[in-house]
DNA sequence: ACTGCTCCATACCTTTTCGGTATCATCATG
DNA sequence: CATGATGATACCGAAAAGGTATGGAGCAGT
């Protein structure tokens, strides 16, 4: 059967005409080089060149041969040296899912910086209501997501990837509205917006947390998954929420922002399953942990 | 080294994800095959596979080994079986140079055939004076040429491919214009525009030979190479000439053509070097030989 | 014309590699 | 715990690769 080498000794031999210097080329004998090119025009049915005792010329079938062979022994090599890249993860496909309050605050500085220093993986965002992402990382559906710490989960490991204040997200014509500063007592008695327990147990827990030491406990009357969802319906005045203070970068009208003394801080993790064997995924966690960011109080 | 051997092994218990099985469909043991693989393995210095005891599967590394080795192995042995079709000359190069008189007359048609019994061959046809038809084709420059016989040329191989008759072209203030029919004696005293005898011997002695039939010796005042230069030059009242028929085709103004009497016969050929390895060369010759027309009289 | 040189092919030997058989180790399953 | 399936390992004979020595054809220079 044909093989690489013999395409190797060929292309050797094409390109100098002369089995002796080809050879030499290859670092092996002259006769067992002859042999090979013989063999392999045996085995391929085709004269590839012409030996005219004094010099070697291609044949057109040998000079077809050349242009093919090269272009195949360039894939060959590719392909040997694009597994050991993938190994390395710098070669690959990653899947990432997010939450979409990520696309405004760590996602894309990360992804900018991992496209850059790994611009052979292919990275696949896809955003997703914080709800599901946990399980999506479980399943293989992603081999990454970003969302807020969802506390302790079966098979998945988190790491603290960006911490945030939250701020008092009213609407325009509340009366808290017009403070630069307000306290967690002044929030006794108003209808709370937020998400599920289940969606972002940290996150409410927080607010209950400083809700608490303002000596009361929030009434949720709307749970929603999204942090757009919730900011746009205090818009609407259906009540109030504590939500990260990135979110005043989306300038929804009728909407106030309003800094809480003694902020609680909140976490964006970065979620993988600890098996994953993606090698494009470590470097990826790397990254999101070499950027660790706060944003400013 | 790794060798395509390794390749295809690898691809078929990447696919069937089964060393047992692999094994069977390439004709072997298994242990051997789990060897190669394990040998391919540490030459790229990658795993491939993950041994789970149950099952294997690919690492990221074999997926992305997988899909490049498929197409390596595709062009690989579309490089052999290109070659072998090279040599059968169904896959190759062939460049034709003719004179510009034959795109009128066989070269359209001759051209269409081979191409389409030869789909693999590029065609390149070049358009050239055919003084030089016959050095280009010697020089290797052209595979083959269609031109007026030139005579016997050391080298040079000529089988003709096409006949048609002369026609007489005057301009169409012409007193002969009027005629259909002319005769030899009537072309006495004219002035004649036609090609130097190293360009178309054969055309020139023809013109020559009705002449003297006609009783008179043929008086060249003008001579050049291309047959649509000619008629260009009568076109424009600078004298007579006896061209192929075909040369009516052109529809140039104020040209008349006029039959003659017992017309020469001028004869197309296809001229090679018979020593041209080209395989691409003798299907298209056999083309050639094959569509031997007579222009109709 | 003869000699010598160049260059590829052939002959023969040694080493490497390959594939086959037998067998082992591991792990899921009943 | 026994069983069966699966891949790895050990070992052997066969095939193939590469090395050295040499042959033979053709061109160059005297």
């Amino acid at each position: 059967m044909i093989d690489i080498r013999q395409m190797r000794y060929f292309v050797a031999v094409a390109e100098t005409l002369h089995f002796g210097r080809a050879a030499e080329r290859l670092h092996m004998s002259q006769p067992p080089l002859s042999r090979q090119i013989a063999t392999l025009e045996k085995e391929l049915g085709v004269r590839l060149f012409d030996r005219e005792s004094r010099r070697a010329t291609l044949t057109p079938a040998g000079r077809r041969f050349l242009e093919d062979a090269r272009a195949v022994l360039i894939s060959f090599d590719q392909a040997c040296q694009n597994a050991r890249m993938a190994e390395r993860g710098e070669l690959g496909e990653l899947s990432v899912g997010f939450m979409m309050h990520a696309a405004y605050t760590v996602l894309p500085g990360l992804t900018r910086r991992y496209m850059a220093r790994h611009p052979g993986v292919r990275v696949e965002l896809r955003e997703a209501i914080p709800g599901i992402l946990g399980d999506a990382v479980l399943t293989g559906r992603f081999d990454a997501a970003i969302l807020f710490d969802p506390g302790p989960v079966r098979g998945l490991v988190t790491q603290v990837i960006f911490r945030e204040p939250l701020s008092l997200a009213v609407h325009a014509s509340h009366p808290l509205a017009a403070q630069t500063s307000v306290s967690a007592g002044q929030l006794s008695g108003e209808a709370f917006i937020g998400t599920p327990t289940e969606v972002a147990p940290r996150l409410r827990q927080s607010i209950a947390d400083y809700c608490r030491a303002g000596g009361f406990e929030p009434t949720f009357r709307l749970e929603v998954e999204l942090q757009q969802t919730i900011v746009s319906l205090v818009a609407e005045n259906l009540g109030i929420a504590l939500v990260p203070r990135s979110m005043a970068k989306l300038g929804i009208a009728n909407l106030a922002f309003c800094d809480l003394d003694d902020a609680p801080i909140i976490e964006h993790v970065v979620a993988w399953r600890p098996g994953n064997l993606n090698p494009a995924l470590a470097p990826f966690l790397a990254e999101a942990r070499r950027g660790v960011e706060v944003g400013p109080d």
